[in-house]
RNA sequence: GCCCGGGUGGCGAAAUUGGUAGACGCAAGGGACUUAAAAUCCCUCGGAGCUAAAACUCCAUGCCGGUUCGAUUCCGGCCCCGGGCACCA
């Protein structure tokens, strides 16, 4: 009787001698190809949910795949430690956020021990630690040295009720999500960083991630969002003033009918100042998120302001207006309303009954020129993409290290006082951020506010390959292991922190701190798993944990079903069903390993073997494109056929399924790899390769089609041609009722595979 | 609203990228084994028509149209679903 499969044991005794043996870390090694691996790291937010699950089998399946290949492979994991839910669970169940992230940290990281994962934990980065983000601190006063970092004013969703400012997520329909007050919209002074400096950059090296899915470029380039246009100065009738507007459609000037202006957009405030009507309006115009997608779906109001302006070809007046569809931050803050050229210009022009002229559409570019000639306008070449506003007015981040000084201004902390430390608690004493003036030793204040938390996850890939560094960001070694081979994460990333990481890497690059250009060469964007149609996230409460399946089928089911549920790009509906089936499959191939013959060197020319062969060539193909579903699919393909094949097929069956599935279900097939006498470690066997001699057959079956239409196959020699093949079709009996009485026309070939006969009437 | 994806049996999906639509699996139904159940094994399984059965025919990849000998695949238009929209990560 054959010995049950028990995974768990298995599990544990194959995952204490990998731990033991410390096989899964690495040391840079010039005489071996490198592979960095690398999946994005997970917020601790309690415990793994599905997604992670998917995304770091993904990763792993890559990971064990190219170290059976023969590389040279990293593939760290840590903790993407600050952010909003430690704070809200401070407020809500008075844990403080570093020991609410502590726990959680300890917990998934048992999670991921249990899935198997082969992580190099010896370079385990935890953000919130300040061994981390004391080289953030440094490297963001490196930029401000650079001149890259600048302070300004920018508008904040404000809680009037609770005096906080509240995130977008935080704000649902216009109001805030504790108090359920009317969000406002207020400025307050902010640091950004100047990633505009780079947006051509970004946008030109997008050509070269030849290995990223072109999904993804055409997004970010869509973000970045160049555009070719002129600034048109609009003279005030009324006074010497001028308005410029940004356009990209100059050759429409002939069609303004009005001007609108941002209500931020200074003249807009000046009017304020002495019109309560345009005050007012304004004041309501702030009662809105400071989210895009809360703006662009508002309905279009505005308000004369009685000013007119002069237009710069015809000399005509143009009422100018405020309206809450321009944005301060996009060009100007001014556009020339165009009714007859532009959906959103007709739209406010209909409401408020403003004239839509005709007029013939000219050539963009010539009339530019033509305007430029005629001293009307001034090329201007515009980005979409804002520079980054990197402050947060919260406490669990990484403090901004700045101080300021009545006398000397914003001056950074000296480098030998880094790290600046986070205050105890969520309420520091008053005293806290009092600090003295590193220039003129007067009193002074520290910077209360800390950094965005995409800034931690823009530059953690490039710790991992310096860890235990105390003095330097980065080292040597980061050059060895850079730039990231293959970084797999949720497609929900695919413009901020991918663009975010981008830009970092760059500046890294001009801080002479690394050599390449770009951080990750290939990209695969795994597709979300979705509960109840909708992305998996805390704040909605539809994750899932997949703690009882692992308890309940062990790691190599949950991974091999994951695997098989669907192509990593595509979205996965969560459903337990079908897990089943994967278990199944890991039983029927525990018996089968421990059943199948142990026998010397059979390699019989047959059918089977024709077969398992014709199935690994795929299995091999799927591999290099990263379709692992199919990839599973074809290993139970040769499970189904070794069953019913001849026993001299068996073990070598056996020996080219456990290799092509380690990856995926590693557990399992370290064991049955002993079991079947193959060896005593799996990884030291090398991958599969195609035996030519197997697939080697002189005759090969073609398909018939009458007109496109599939009417049978018939069995011809391989390279058949026309001639051939016609003769073939025509001597087969089953097909006659399709050709008599019929003139043939044509004879379409596809080489080995298909023939299609174009035919009429006779 | 704007940008990017997706839509194929009851369900997850496949189709080596323009050439046999539905591989592989789940669920379901029937059978074998069993005192019984579980487990396991075998068979059926998109729809309609025609059959005693097979064979065969037609329809079918969100909807409408186009290109082609041939379209799930390419092009145009629409519908629905998902992701992102700069303070969720």
């Amino acid at each position: 009787m054959d010995k049950p499969y028990q995974p768990e044991q298995v599990e544990t005794t194959w995952q204490t001698r990998w731990e033991k043996e410390k096989r899964f870390r690495v040391t840079e090694d010039i005489q071996k190809k490198k592979f960095y691996c690398l999946s994005m790291l997970p917020y601790p937010s309690g415990h793994l949910h599905m997604g992670h699950v998917r995304n770091y089998t993904i990763g792993d399946v890559i990971t064990r795949y190219q170290r059976l290949l023969g590389k040279n492979v990293l593939q760290p994991m840590g903790w993407d430690a600050f952010g909003l839910p430690a704070e809200n669970a401070a407020i809500q169940h008075k844990i403080p956020p570093a020991k609410w992230t502590h726990e959680n940290i300890a917990y998934m990281k048992d999670q991921l021990k249990r899935l198997g994962f082969g992580y190099d934990w010896d370079r385990e980065v935890t953000t919130c630690n300040p061994e981390y983000y004391r080289w953030e601190q440094w490297f963001f006063i490196k930029l401000f040295e650079k001149g890259l970092v600048y302070k300004k004013n920018a508008l904040v969703n404000w809680d009037p009720v609770d005096k906080t400012v509240l995130a977008n997520e935080q704000v649902i329909d216009g109001k805030g999500w504790r108090s359920g007050a009317l969000v406002e919209q207020r400025e307050i002074p902010q640091w950004f960083l100047k990633i505009t400096d780079y947006a051509d950059e970004l946008l030109a090296e997008l050509d070269n991630l030849t290995g990223w899915p072109d999904q993804v470029r055409t997004m970010q380039k869509n973000w970045i969002g160049k555009s070719e246009g002129a600034l048109i100065k609009f003279k005030l009738d009324a006074s010497k003033e001028n308005i410029t507007v940004f356009t990209t459609r100059a050759d429409t000037l002939n069609g303004v009918s009005f001007i609108a202006l941002s209500p931020q957009h200074a003249l807009s405030l000046k009017l304020a100042t002495k019109n309560k009507d345009i005050h007012n309006f304004i004041d309501h115009c702030k009662n809105v998120s400071t989210a895009e997608a809360a703006q662009a779906v508002l309905e279009k109001k505005g308000i004369n302001t009685g000013l007119y302006a002069v237009h710069p070809l015809t000399q005509a007046l143009i009422p100018i207006w405020i309206a809450n569809y321009v944005l301060m931050d996009y060009g100007t803050g001014a556009v020339m309303g165009v009714p007859f050229s532009d959906e959103r210009d007709k739209e406010f022009a209909e409401i408020y009954n403003l004239p839509i002229k005709d007029f013939p559409e000219a050539d963009i570019q010539k009339t530019i020129a033509l305007l430029v000639k005629k001293h009307v306008a001034e090329r201007k070449t515009h980005y979409r993409l804002r520079d980054w506003g990197v402050s947060r007015q919260r406490y669990w981040g990484t403090p901004v290290p700045m101080i300021n000084c009545k006398k000397c201004g914003t001056v950074p902390v000296p480098e030998k006082e880094l790290p600046v430390l986070l205050p105890p608690n969520i309420n520091p004493p008053a005293d806290f951020y009092e600090t003295t003036c590193p220039t003129c030793g007067k009193k002074a204040e520290r910077e209360k506010d800390t950094f965005d938390t995409f800034i931690e996850s823009s530059w953690y890939y490039a710790r991992y390959t310096s860890p235990h560094q105390d003095h330097a960001m980065l080292d040597g070694r980061a050059n060895y292991w850079l730039p990231v081979d293959q970084y797999i994460g949720g497609i929900e990333h695919a413009v901020l922190h991918l663009l975010y990481a981008r830009f970092f890497h760059k500046l890294m690059r001009d801080l002479k701190l690394i050599t390449s250009d770009e951080p990750f060469t290939h990209l695969l964007t795994q597709g979300m798993v979705l509960k109840n149609g909708a992305k998996m996230s805390k704040s909605q409460g539809n994750t899932v944990d997949p703690k009882h399946l692992i308890q309940q089928y062990g790691a190599d089911t949950v991974r091999l079903f994951i695997i098989f549920a669907a192509p990593p790009e595509l979205g996965l509906e969560w459903s337990d069903a079908g897990v089943e089936g994967a278990s199944r499959f890991l039983k029927r191939l525990w018996n089968a390993a421990h059943d199948f013959p142990v026998i010397a060197k059979p390699l019989p020319a047959d059918k089977s073997r024709q077969q398992l062969y014709e199935i690994l060539s795929r299995i091999l193909f799927d591999y290099e494109r990263k379709q692992f579903n199919t990839v599973v699919s074809g290993a139970m393909k040769i499970l189904n056929l070794l069953l019913e094949s001849d026993k001299t097929v068996q073990q070598e069956g056996l020996s080219i399924l456990l290799r092509i599935l380690f990856p995926i279900t590693p557990h399992i097939c370290a064991e049955l790899w002993q079991v079947a006498n193959l060896g005593d470690d799996i990884e030291k066997a090398s991958w599969p390769v195609i035996d030519e001699t197997a697939l080697h057959s002189t005759t090969q079956q073609f398909i018939v089609q009458i007109n496109g239409k599939m009417r049978g196959s018939v069995i011809a020699v391989k390279n058949a041609n026309e001639a051939v093949l016609q003769k073939a079709v025509y001597a087969d009996p089953h097909l006659q009722k399709f050709i008599d009485g019929k003139k043939l026309h044509k004879i379409i070939v596809v080489p080995n595979k298909l023939v299609n006969l174009v035919m009429g009437e006779k």
